[in-house]
DNA sequence: CCTACCGATCGGTAGG
DNA sequence: CCTACCGATCGGTAGG
């Protein structure tokens, strides 16, 4: 792997555990074998480290915009699912997304809230439209702001991620499901109740018989 | 007002804005017009005063506790949207404990889940008992698994309080409200549509007409 | 409550 | 890719 990469990689999970302020880049750059002003080589400043680690890390959401269009060609429940397992997916596979993300919304809002829109527009767009077609058709509730609602699943489904090591303890955790996978299936089931017509869910519940 | 205390409100909202690396003892002592030294008398170390900023932001907490009973007086719906309104208020009341309770949880998942346990406990029983009493009576889902539900409520209301700030610029905000006001509109109908037997909220809706 | 000071660590540079 | 070094700032102490 290229020394570039490795940087980017070491730098992304300390950043996500310790912050940006904990981490120094002498830690950064011992974790990957080198010293400190060789990494200053390849990123010639810690700032310029942070944007290049932020800068990946939301490109890597461009993979995932590819099967959401797939998955438009599915309808009602169908699409919903897949929209939010892709959602759920990004963040599950690699939790350091949500708690950088997270901690760069509370260190720098407005920063982030420049490049979250910039990469998350088109997806927000292309969802809320979903949700109003389904508001006409009367499959969703009428009472949902489709804005609205995106930023509190997502928010809901980053906070979920982020904080499943250190709150897991509050659960009792007796069942035969990992803490992550039970805080996943309630953020999905939190996400769907709250957005469709419980008429419609229920005559549509056979075929999510798993999901609950 | 008693040294100590300008002390921990100026820690409070320097460690909630940047952070507890990103908040030096001088900062925190210039901004309540003292010198370093003078700062360490009265916390003997940094990690001290970080243990006193929360332990005085969770013991806020228990203030609330008094009407939380008080709201169990009242039964369904009415006791669920008091007990929603006090948990979002507390936040609202004052986004620093929002944004601090966030970090702590990002920086120390272990210290803070002890925390939480002992101050959020009494709470977390008293609402999973009543979850679980509106289970067996049919106004409450059967699908909902009681204390992830309320970890999952609570993790929304603090990056919901935490956030208003960073991604209200991907709103339209083209109504009256407020974005704060927005949120934790949607927040409570997240919250409400996500508990409820849709049955039993469609005759009860009436009461809460201007909570939607 | 202050001035003066400590060693350690920070981000970054010089130079090879 | 390294060693050696820079000024600035960190948390904390001595002493009054």
């Amino acid at each position: 792997m290229e020394i570039r990469e490795r940087i980017l990689q070491a730098a992304t999970r300390l950043m996500a555990e310790k912050g940006y302020d904990g981490t120094s880049l002498a830690a950064v750059a011992t974790s990957v074998g080198i010293k400190k002003p060789s990494l200053l080589y390849h990123f010639d400043s810690k700032p310029r480290l942070r944007k290049a680690v932020l800068e990946q890390l939301l490109s890597r959401w461009n993979d995932v915009l590819p099967r959401l269009l797939m998955a438009s060609a599915q309808t009602g429940l169908n699409k919903f699912d897949a929209v939010m397992q892709e959602l759920l997916s990004f963040f599950a596979d690699d939790p350091d997304r949500a708690r950088l993300l997270l901690r760069e919304m509370l260190d720098r809002p407005g920063e982030i809230e420049q490049a979250l829109r910039a990469f998350g527009r088109p997806w927000v767009e292309v969802v809320s439209e979903y949700i109003r077609k389904g508001q006409e058709s009367g499959q969703i509730l009428k009472s949902v702001d489709p804005e609205a609602y995106i930023l509190h699943v997502s928010s809901l489904a980053l906070a979920t991620v982020s904080s499943v090591h250190g709150t897991q303890g509050l659960l009792d955790n007796g069942g035969e499901l990992s803490p992550l996978e039970r805080a996943l299936g309630e953020v999905a089931r939190i996400a769907r109740t709250s957005l469709f017509d419980a008429g419609y869910l229920a005559h549509r519940q056979k075929e999510l018989g798993d999901l609950d």
